[in-house]
DNA sequence: CGATAAACAGATACTCTTATCGTAATTCGT
DNA sequence: ACGAATTACGATAAGAGTATCTGTTTATCG
């Protein structure tokens, strides 16, 4: 996989709350409906992202977690990098440590353009691209279920 | 990291394997001094790499493994694959299953290309040039020996 | 044939990620 | 003010990936 699985679920959550409620608190539990996302470790994951600033979260009655900006603000590098951090891609491929900073190795230099993609890919995929992709999957869904079970479970 | 900590000792040491030696036994051993390949850990992927037909081994004296083929036929993509397989990169980034199969997310479709370089990238990479590259990494090292220490430790 | 050198095999331990649970803290409706 | 709803927090469990150790087997050399 591209990303830990946390991210994946990160990234998912986020989609889905973008998509439910754009702006508004919404319940862990119903974002969680009918997925097969894990609503208790969701939960923990959406804490770190209230942490990092992504979401704002409100106790008690109608509360929830919220987007902390617009959709359109929120790209995929920032959830990628709250979660994973981004200092992962930055690594040389083959974990070729440079014993000296002034001599990366010549395999560092054949992967850059390649690095230097997925970054882009992540700093120009936002939010609204994905929640909006997740949208019309989701009417694709609701048309035609799920082959074994015959309901409309949204694996994403 | 782009690859599992198994997988990059993997490419490492396959690395090392083809500097030394080319073609010919290098016991595990020889292979580790001075790096910081964990050397009991490396010789149990060398085992699956052997079952995975990209290296062969002899016991006893004079014994160890060897490159299965040639330096310039086997590809980054190879040793990829092998040790975590190549299955990981095809899915989709957002880790988004697809519950029907006819009907892949549109982000799976932006992320192609991305996926694309990635693998293209490592189909293309031989472990020719990576032996290289890391030859004239070691010749730099020998001349600038390593902050602390002083002497030439290779991390790679 | 015995001694040595090496991979092989399996068991075990450690570490990090992933996941769950129980309790406290907070907010809202009544 | 009380009670229900809901996140916050901390502890801990479960799992996979990472790493080490010990003993066994196979091959080579003298």
């Amino acid at each position: 996989m591209m990303y830990s699985t946390t991210c994946s679920y990160a990234i998912r959550a986020m989609s889905r709350l973008a998509v439910i409620r754009p702006e508004g608190y919404v319940r862990v539990q119903e974002l969680c409906e009918g997925t097969d996302l894990p609503s208790h470790f969701l939960a923990k994951i959406f804490r770190d992202l209230v942490g990092a600033g992504l979401l704002t979260s409100a106790k008690g009655r109608g509360g929830g977690f919220a987007l902390a900006k617009r959709p359109t603000e929120i790209r995929l590098y920032d959830i990628v990098d709250a979660v994973d951090g981004i200092g992962s891609y930055s690594q040389c491929v083959v974990g070729l440590a440079k014993c000296d900073a002034n001599q990366p190795c010549p395999q560092h230099d054949a992967f850059l353009p390649v690095r230097k993609q997925i970054i882009a890919y992540l700093e120009h995929t936002t939010l609204d691209q994905m929640s909006e992709a997740l949208a019309r999957k989701m009417e694709l869904i609701a048309d035609q279920p799920c082959e074994s079970t015959g309901l409309p479970i949204i694996k994403d």
